[in-house]
DNA sequence: TTCGGATTGTTGACAGCGTCAGCATACGCC
DNA sequence: GGCGTATGCTGACGCTGTCAACAATCCGAA
């Protein structure tokens, strides 16, 4: 059986394709993370999945944090250019801040056990820089959505980085609300439809020309 | 020591004071999530904080799952308490809401493990009825809040439901990124006299008379 | 007063988890 | 051909949540 396993592997190691195994685990936990939420992201889960033993992640990351941590990676530069992609499809200025905001809380009310593993707690550790990186980009994102719409005075006037982190907050915020099923009935209507004339609301309450 | 342990529990047992196991173990959850953080809370360590065994949280509560539900609901409840007390502290209505404001922020500053507890991640079976109350009236001191700005034309005229979910949203996306380290230097300053501007900067975008 | 059920606490045990040590196999270079 | 390295597998350990079985106490009814 080990031998057939072997040969298997064999077949599926193209030479452009190296570290198919960790491509694999990396999926693997991916699709368990999302589909059966965190408590189904168990190494021997993930191993299985992936179609190797429990501990052969460990031969590609430093154990289980680490490999959410490559998780959580990969979320936040989709995220990024989920904002991007989403604003670059406008026309308008207006649409365009209108689009960025709903690219953001689509994507994470799109993969919501990912948003979660992202935003939801505080960093176990010392956090990959590359996780920065990413996240920062994210922003940047963020910050060239205000800064354009300053220009077209559908913001007020107030320092870019500062207005952003707000809208960045506001947004997050929306979201995560949602996911954790903090907005429902009586307090607000729940939904996707509900939460982008929530972002409607706050952008017409900041433009200065209302 | 299985008697001297009984003898122990009758001295503590004054008429006044029902289950006293029962706060005991409360008590020690409350206390090692917040000085170790969630990995810290296992039920072995909480028997052993309040003094008890490992399984006696069992008679008073179903499960981990229920006494971490039982601590979410005294969070929640001092979180609204919080943002009442706060408001209620200030004088002019401008004041008051920014007070309000602050007092939320503040709140999940300083209790950050069982803030992130409430809202870090979805709820993982049904919720207590109990805790949708709470949260209701948590909720319902925004809308006063909201309600008395608007009165004093601090804020736009929007539905004070949608604008009170809207600074609600504003509120816990300032408080959670800073509790999950993703506000930091370039992208923002850290701190909580920091934060605090942030809500100055959203509050003032929002005054119609800027 | 006595007795019996209900309440509350304890220990033993079990499966599942992350993790590591030790071993086996295959690849790539000399 | 031979060997170091990379990669994978199993066994084992301690920890966890949870339950079953048992003990002790409290309280109302006879």
């Amino acid at each position: 059986m080990t031998m057939s396993t072997h040969v298997a592997r064999l077949v599926l190691m193209s030479p452009r394709n190296p570290e198919p195994t960790r491509t694999a685990v990396l999926a693997a936990a991916d699709g368990l993370l999302e589909t059966g939420g965190p408590d189904a992201v168990t190494l021997r889960a993930v191993g299985a999945a992936a179609g190797v033993s429990r501990s052969a992640p460990y031969r590609h990351f430093d154990g289980k944090a680490e490999l959410l941590e490559a998780v959580a990676l990969r979320t936040l530069t989709d995220l990024g250019a989920a904002i991007r992609t989403a604003g670059a499809a406008a026309t308008t200025p207006r649409e365009r801040l209108r689009a960025g905001c709903r690219g953001y809380i689509d994507y994470a009310l799109q993969h919501p056990q990912h948003y979660l593993l992202v935003f939801g707690s505080a960093p176990l550790g010392v956090v990959d820089p590359a996780i920065d990186v990413a996240a920062d980009e994210g922003f940047a994102a963020v910050v060239d959505l205000v800064d354009a719409a300053q220009s077209a005075s559908l913001l007020p006037a107030q320092p870019v980085c500062e207005l952003a982190t707000v809208l960045w907050a506001l947004l997050h915020g929306l979201a995560q609300l949602q996911l954790t099923r903090h907005l429902h009935e009586p307090r607000t209507v729940d939904g996707a439809t509900r939460l982008d004339d929530l972002v409607d609301v706050a952008l017409a309450a900041w433009s200065p020309i209302a």
